[in-house]
DNA sequence: CTAAGTGCAAAAATTTTGCAAACTA
DNA sequence: TAGTTTGCAAAATTTTTGCACTTAG
C-alpha cells in the first residue's frame, strides 16, 4: 500500500480503535479520516483543514490536531517531517511503510520500497545491539520534471 | 568523521566563507561555531545557548540561529530533526554525512555509516529518474543501556 | 568611517491546552 | 443523562525579523 491509497476498511478500523478506548465516534473526527484518506499524498494540517471545511464548515485546527493523533494512535496513519518546519501524514499499513524520493525543487514526494534497505536495517540494529523498530529513509534529489523544466530553459 | 568530531580545520573553512561572502568575523561567531564544535553530538538551540552563554554572556539565541545558519551554508554543519518538535545540529563533513539509531526510549542518537545505503541509494533514484543529492536515514530502536534498565526493572 | 552584525523584543508559525457548549451512546 | 468531544481563543514552542546600537575591517 502506498500513501496514496487508503486502506480498504480504514473506517472500521478507526471506529474499532476509537471504540476500544472508552472514545466515540463523532462527525467531525470521520469527516477528517475521510478527507485524509480520500486526498491521497502527504497532507499538513493546512492543507486537510481547507478541504475539511469545505465539506463541513466550523471544523477547528485542534479539531485536525487531535484526530490525525488520533488516527496515528490507531497505526492507520504515520506523522512525517520533511524539514519544512511543520507535519506531513501519510497513510500507515501494518505491513510495514514506505520510504520517500522527496524532489527538492519542487518538493514532490514519491514513495518507493526495497527490500535491501530491510537487510540494511537488521544488519545495523544487530551491529549496535539496538532492539529495532522502525526505520525513515529519505533520498532528496530532482525529480524528472524538475530536469526537463532546468533543460528547457536553458 | 563522526559528529563528535569537528573538523581540524573549521576555523578557517568558516572565516573563508564568512569573507567570501563579504561578511565579517566577529565574536559572537566565532563563540557559537567554538561551542558547537568543541560540544560534539547533535545539540538543539536551546543547549548551544546555555553553553554559549557560559562563555560569552549576553549572545541572543537569534545569534545562535543566525550563526548555525550560516554553518549550514558553509557545508560545515547540517540541520536535522528528531520528531522532537525542534532542530538539531551535526558536523557535516566533506565527503558525505552518517545516518543515525536513535533510541526510542532515550534519545540517545548513534551514527553509522554503511555502504549498502549508497548503493541503494543510487539504485532507487535510477528507478525513478531523480538526480540523487543527498539521503537521510535514521533507525529508531532501544539501545543496549535501557534493554538492560528494563530488564533488571522487572 | 561604513557596512555588517548583535541583542532585544516583537512577530510568525505551528501545535497544544483550557473551558463552556454541543453531542454521542 | 453522563461523560466525551468540539470550537474557540489563549498559551506554549520554536524560529524569524525589525531596529537602534555596536563592531569589524
Amino acid at each position: 500500500m502506498t500513501a496514496g491509497t487508503a486502506p480498504a476498511n480504514w473506517k472500521a478500523r478507526f471506529t474499532n480503535y476509537i471504540r476500544s478506548t472508552g472514545g466515540r465516534v463523532t462527525r467531525p473526527r470521520l469527516c477528517v479520516a475521510e478527507v485524509f484518506f480520500s486526498m491521497g499524498g502527504h497532507p499538513g494540517v493546512e492543507e486537510l483543514l481547507v478541504e475539511v471545511r469545505s465539506r463541513h464548515k466550523g471544523i477547528g485546527a485542534a479539531t485536525v490536531y487531535r484526530t490525525m493523533k488520533l488516527l496515528c494512535d490507531a497505526g492507520l496513519v504515520a506523522s512525517r517531517q520533511f524539514g519544512e518546519g511543520f507535519s506531513r501524514y501519510e497513510t500507515e499499513g501494518p505491513e510495514g511503510h514506505h520510504d520517500h524520493l522527496i524532489c527538492t525543487s519542487c518538493g514532490k514526494i514519491v514513495e518507493f520500497e526495497d527490500e535491501a534497505i530491510e537487510e540494511l536495517q537488521v544488519r545495523v540494529s544487530q551491529r549496535y545491539d539496538f532492539i529495532m523498530q522502525r526505520h525513515r529513509l529519505d533520498i532528496f534529489g530532482i525529480c524528472p520534471t524538475c530536469q526537463s523544466e532546468k533543460r528547457s530553459r536553458g
